[in-house]
DNA sequence: CTATACCTACCGAGCGATCGCTCGGTAGAT
DNA sequence: ATCTACCGAGCGATCGCTCGGTAGGTATAG
């Protein structure tokens, strides 16, 4: 019943290696997104589900975009959910995965800790914006396990922005009397860029989350200067 | 073409009047959510659309939902985008006379403006949740003119938002170095609450706004006492 | 007072199209 | 001989929608 379907090479590029460039010995790997490693399959069904939606979407189209046939798209997925579930899982574990790095490399200062994060969020879902936005929009067509599973990832994301601002609150850097609400208004915000920024338009990611994380500091209240 | 079909009754309920109740002559209307008046059709394909999505939804189910056969439905609404389109527009309009009633009480005051509109914001996502969550997560479904004519009803929302943030920092009352991406951050944190609210949940409407008030309110940097 | 006409508000049955998915293959590499 | 990586054809189910009705109310003519 179980059975593991092997996926379309994820494009082995040997020629351009971004993780070691000249003057930095180690960059910060949660702010790259120079390479997009996503399987051509999963990048038609993401291109389908953007435009129509998961229910307005259908299987011919998906192969379609890939250059295959029905079956030979089957031979890779065994169904048309399994398209959706891997491509929420991929979503929810590269944000996790992100997250915790930029955490990491802001140590034990927690205005620094949600600076960075928030930089995080805004980044991820300007840069990987179809896929946020269908990680979002899309939960309702999640069937079984893969929904509490995608639930519990989404739940542990806003956890993590919580203990952020309690431990702010409570060390007296953040003023907000509504941690709770401030911090679920933060998340909102942040996954909300998802929801409107053009990768065209008139500002960068990297501005875009200088001005977020500005203007979410003023949000929660920060005390001191700025 | 273009024929008019009539809406089932939207229960014309004689005996509760809560317009004019005792020691205040005249509420504020836009505050007010005791009666929804969508008809018994609209409201199925809502609770229909809530759940499985526009495409996911049938036409037998919405039918079925309100105990009419489809011919019976197809005698109300001409196509199933129809009613997408009814309930898209109906959104829409509500929460543009709430906010024009909303701005028109606040009279002069710029910082007046913005606490009411926010207000006004955060208890119709919260009051009426399924019908902004639909109205912002299916435009994708809208198809030809009622699409770009819910697009403008929205963009006129936001400018709403932008004029009134831009006119704060103009005078120096609101201190952000960002009024446009402040603006899109309000909206954005205002327009979610439909996308997390629980009617069962620990805080009311009224109070979640009051909170709201108040985070987005640090948010722009209001200058002053709070 | 009745007869005919016309209206709204529905429904049983079903049409053509399309849906997700599968069967039984083939081509090439190992 | 066996594996991966596909494809042409098509199956049963379901989709949005429609055809040709019926039941009951109201309006007008005789």
């Amino acid at each position: 019943m179980t059975r593991t379907f092997p996926s379309i090479n994820p494009e082995a590029s040997p020629a351009t290696d971004t993780s070691s460039r000249p003057g930095s010995i180690r960059e910060s790997s949660w702010r790259d997104y120079a390479r997009d490693d996503l399987p051509p399959i999963l990048s038609s069904a993401l291109a389908c589900f953007m435009e129509q939606g998961y229910h307005g979407t259908t299987i011919r189209q998906v192969a379609a975009r890939t250059g295959l046939s029905v079956p030979g798209l089957y031979h890779h997925y065994p169904s048309k959910h399994a398209l959706l579930v891997a491509l929420m899982s991929h979503a929810m574990s590269d944000l996790w995965t992100r997250s915790q790095l930029a955490i990491a490399e802001a140590g034990t200062s927690v205005p620094r800790q949600f600076d960075l994060l928030v930089e995080c969020l805004v980044l991820f879902h300007a840069r990987r914006r179809e896929l946020a936005f269908i990680a979002y929009g899309e939960i309702r067509s999640l069937n079984g396990t893969a929904r509490s599973e995608h639930i519990e990832a989404r739940d542990r994301q806003q956890r993590l922005m919580d203990s952020i601002i309690a431990r702010g609150v409570e060390t007296g850097i953040f003023t907000t009397r509504f941690p709770r609400e401030a911090s679920t208004a933060v998340i909102t915000m942040c996954t909300g860029v998802a929801q409107w920024f053009q990768p065209h338009g008139s500002l960068t990611p990297e501005e875009l989350a200088e001005r977020y994380r500005e203007i979410t500091t003023m949000a929660v209240g920060r005390s001191g200067t700025f």
